[in-house]
DNA sequence: GAATAGATTGTCT
DNA sequence: GACAATCTATTCT
């Protein structure tokens, strides 16, 4: 069972309707080891340049950044804390820095492949429960920067039935953002044991 | 379960 | 030279 890619103007719009859209859907990564595949159960979105929690606040455009001004549907991976790499998908109109971050996935194919990947047990939360793990899990990294989720390339997302419940909270560890910390733009699905930061719910 | 510190490097000031 | 959209091990309660 296998759907189409997710296509273009699924991403050309509001990233704050696509960061909650997008809960439920399923990434799937084509490899030459193997297929993995997981539902999204967290994401957030970042709206530059307004937004001071977005790497493009400010109309910030650097080589870093680039991809975020890109056309919509493609992939923006960066690199954290000198060790991870964090999956994104450009949004909103072409030109506009607008990314949804993708925090957790629930592991719903090739969790053995995720596993080796990780370095940890195939049935333990931490596969794939945060940024960094589902990127590494995924194996996502500087080669995949720009990628075209909606065609041509070994990574896209799938359309999939929208969970019930949908809950939204304020972002994760962007508190040096002032006010715009404070906004509810994590979307995640309730009750879901792979959602990174537990939710206050 | 919560809090803390350490790892480690690309990017920007 | 500071810091980051994090993760892990460890040390508390």
């Amino acid at each position: 069972m296998s759907a189409a890619p997710l296509e273009r103007g699924f991403y050309a719009r509001s990233v704050l309707v696509v960061a909650r859209e997008l809960v439920g859907k399923r990434l799937v990564r084509r490899a030459p080891e193997g297929l993995v595949a997981g539902r999204i159960v967290e994401t957030e979105a970042y709206r530059g340049p307004d937004d001071l929690a977005a790497h493009s606040s400010r109309g910030r455009r650097t080589a870093r950044t680039e991809a975020m001004f890109g056309e919509p549907g493609r992939a923006y991976l960066y690199f954290l804390y000198g060790m991870h790499w964090a999956f994104n998908v450009v949004c909103g109109p072409e030109g506009a820095p607008h990314a949804v971050l993708v925090r957790a996935v629930e592991p719903l194919e090739g969790a053995e492949l995720m596993a080796a990947r990780r370095g940890v047990a195939a049935d333990r939360k931490e596969l794939t429960n945060g940024p960094g793990k589902v990127a590494a899990a995924f194996g996502l990294d500087r080669a995949r920067y720009a990628a075209d989720l909606c065609g041509g390339s070994d990574l896209w997302i799938e359309d999939a039935p929208r969970p019930v419940a949908v809950g939204r909270s304020p972002r994760i560890n962007v508190d040096y953002a002032g006010a715009w910390a404070q906004k509810p733009w994590r979307f995640y699905e309730r009750g879901n044991r792979w959602v990174s930061v537990k939710p206050r719910d």
